[in-house]
DNA sequence: ACGTCGATGACCT
DNA sequence: GGTCATCGACGTA
């Protein structure tokens, strides 16, 4: 199958990992699926530093079946399920450097509609305000895992160029000493889908 | 085979 | 502010 829109190059992904997670600020995600295209501008993001991050699931080169597709190329999709939850990372780094990219909002685009239903009528600022959100709404499942963003039917495209960036810590990692302190969330400044 | 634990979200007061 | 549903992955045995 065609993806609807162009995705980007691969060349996109091959940049140090703070300056893609900045980067991909603007960018349209699109889903497609038997259902229908649906799409978001993201919005927020976070960076996860691989081995040196107590935070990243990658830790310490922690690589287990799970964390394997952050140790290959960059481009790939990382999904994996948290409660009842799928999210979303961008791979990031280089062969062996486990880095990645944690997509936490969009800004819904295109299939409306489907997101609506899939997020079960709730009003339109709950559609997709946060990582588990923005899955169920554009259909996002652990099926995506070892994808490619740069092939249909997951991949993101060029969107928009953020008039202004605001950074700050991550969110729900209390619990990983100084790692909690590094401001490595990113989101587009004063846009009402971020998540807080 | 089993116990633990979240990069969450929904709902409650 | 707080609680908890419900899942897969992971560590341990």
């Amino acid at each position: 199958m065609e993806p609807r829109h162009q995705p980007l190059s691969i060349d996109f992904f091959y940049q140090p990992t703070i300056e893609l997670a900045r980067s991909l600020l603007g960018c349209l995600l699109v889903k497609e699926t038997a259902e229908g295209l649906a799409s978001g501008y993201i919005v927020e993001t976070e960076a996860y530093m691989g081995a040196g991050d107590r935070a990243a699931h990658s830790f310490g080169n922690r690589r287990t079946k799970r964390t394997e597709v952050m140790f290959g190329e960059p481009g790939r999709v990382y999904t994996y399920v948290m409660h009842t939850h799928t999210l979303i990372n961008v791979v990031s780094g280089e062969k062996n450097i486990p880095h990645a990219v944690l997509i936490r909002a969009i800004d819904p685009h295109e299939g409306l509609n489907l997101i609506e239903k899939r997020r079960k009528g709730r009003k339109r600022r709950e559609w997709t305000n946060g990582p588990g959100k923005l899955t169920e709404a554009l259909g996002i499942t652990r099926e995506d895992y070892g994808r490619l963003f740069t092939e249909w039917p997951l991949y993101i495209a060029p969107g928009y160029i953020p008039e202004s960036i605001s950074s700050g810590p991550r969110i729900g990692i209390e619990n990983t000493g100084e790692a909690r302190f590094h401001p490595w969330r990113f989101w587009v400044t004063g846009n009402s889908c971020v998540s807080r």
